[in-house]
DNA sequence: TTCGTTATTGGTCATATTGCCATATAGTAA
DNA sequence: TTACTATATGGCAATATGACCAATAACGAA
């Protein structure tokens, strides 16, 4: 495999995370699924733009969905997108120094 | 602190780090401190561009330079950023499954 | 079927990002 | 000084991204 394309790939991915409504999204779901409604409440906004970041961050393998009767509910697919929030923190910790 | 500006913070970091080129550097600064002339050498396209993405890198917090004579030697300050390939790694493979 | 609820998709405009070219700067040496 | 090497910066055009509104779809209830 070549190994610029795998960069390639794994920049889509930091992209796909790289905002802040989809990082509030991602931080709720760390806590367990939740509805498309509720992160809308959190998250603000248009309720299509949600619904956009979702589909978004699904098109990237970083959560996936359930349907139950009418709503919607999502969660993480890869748990250890936590540590991007550590390794960010991190970054801005020492940018102070 | 108010938490949406600390998650707006987090994006911009991750978006310092979400390009292919960008990703390079960083991986081949996790195996020690590169000079921008080599480091041109690896990514490629103009050097104009890839002194660009060292500026937005140093902008954010993620690598520091030092001038030796004519050279500008780049190196990471904060190597966890490596986790993040970890991750987006993961992220990859989970989806193919 | 028709209606209400929940979520997604299409369209459009504004803004942000990226890459290249040309130009400018920092440092060294002759 | 001039010339040379190594980097950085300004400017611009192409493309990507994000937010809103309007329209559509999926589902259950009446």
């Amino acid at each position: 495999m070549d190994k610029n394309n795998h960069f390639t790939k794994q920049a889509k991915v930091l992209r796909a995370l790289a905002h802040e409504s989809r990082l509030m999204i991602v931080d709720r779901l760390s806590r367990g699924e939740c509805s498309v409604g509720d992160l809308h409440g959190l998250v603000g906004g248009d309720l299509s733009t949600v619904s956009k970041h979702l589909a978004l961050l699904r098109a990237h393998g970083v959560v996936e969905d359930r349907r139950e009767r009418t709503t919607v509910y999502y969660r993480l697919l890869t748990p250890c997108v936590c540590n991007l929030f550590t390794c960010a923190t991190q970054v801005l910790k020492e940018r102070k120094r």
